[in-house]
DNA sequence: GTCTATAGCATGATAGAC
DNA sequence: GTCTATCATGCTATAGAC
């Protein structure tokens, strides 16, 4: 079980945010105590302020390091020339990095609240640039004629709801796979846009 | 401010109930102390305890009168004749409940897992249940050749997903009016299932 | 019906031994 | 680097006065 004493300050912190990622996708931020996230990792409760300063800090860097991943893993995605190859492009790219990591997704939307307001704030600015990515796909799109969307904030909006909802009821080895889930909901989103 | 004594279980039950959800879906279950809900409603902590059994009680009352509200409301809302009728009342009536009532939106979903098991599966039978009108009518135009849908499954959570996202940006007042956003999310629905 | 007071326990965070 | 022990505080829920 749990060792008793030794050096192992390398592994142990990352192994602190797995557990904590996984507990706070779980049980909730709120729900979630110092000395379980310690059981969970297999140290006492004391040994955690090694690796955070408080179990805010541990809620925002993981809140900001999944954020930072995002951005800059679309950044490096290839996304193909014109608004239609690019929609494409992002409705692949954002289902397949989300259920990548369900538990990153599920705790960046539904522990906004439990950040201190300065943590609130950046968060929020990472999420709306994200936002824009989309956004501007499809005012390119619009004003080539290619897409009929009457507002695309609000296209924006719905459509990244409903792409990252797929991360509420998929399973790993279950009726479809993640490549059909993808085709379904792109056709989907294509269809939604088209003219 | 608080009032020292009196009898108002007619009135303070109520306002129990008002306050919980609001302070749920601003805090969250788990942050949120009888405490804290007891000065919201100008009471002592254990006064809380003549019209609610414990937390868990009206966590789950508030949960299971929102989803008892959302059926019983489908049931009664005109729905028209075809599937295309039938889906366009679908989302209207959507938008229109949740944007009557965001709290309850926000807390019956973010809520879920602070659900006792037992609480939870009555929740879910609910939410299952409410699922199923809509994938109903998706398989209705599946069959009379009017939807283009690969798998209704997947397309009713995707399309419930997409109109109750509406409740985490909409304000009341804001650019667009509630009957605009309806259209243009109908809109969307619309093209999304079509041929 | 509401209050005050409190039981019994859990919490976040720190101090100091090893 | 981890442990044990502890502080100060907060929590849910109940008991009993009014």
């Amino acid at each position: 079980m749990a060792r008793k004493t030794g050096s192992h300050s390398d592994i142990t912190g990352p192994r602190v945010r797995e557990a904590a990622l996984r507990l706070f996708a779980r049980q909730g931020y709120a729900a979630v105590s110092m000395r379980g996230l310690a059981a969970e990792v297999g140290v006492q409760a004391g040994a955690l302020y090694l690796y955070t300063r408080d179990k805010q800090s541990l809620l925002f860097d993981l809140m900001k390091g999944h954020m930072d991943d995002l951005l800059s893993a679309w950044a490096e995605e290839p996304k193909g020339d014109g608004p239609m190859a690019r929609l494409e492009a992002f409705c692949r790219f954002h289902i397949g990095f989300n259920l990548e990591r369900p538990d990153a997704v599920f705790v960046s939307y539904m522990e906004l609240r439990n950040l201190e307001p300065a943590n609130f704030d950046v968060i929020e600015a990472l999420r709306k640039a994200y936002e824009t990515e989309l956004e501007t796909i499809l005012k390119e799109g619009v004003d080539e004629g290619i897409f009929a969307v009457p507002d695309t904030k609000l296209a924006t909006l719905a459509l990244i709801a409903m792409l990252t909802g797929v991360t509420t009821w998929y399973r790993e080895g279950g009726r479809l796979s993640r490549a059909r889930v993808g085709q379904i909901y792109w056709d989907m989103v294509r269809k939604s846009v088209g003219a």
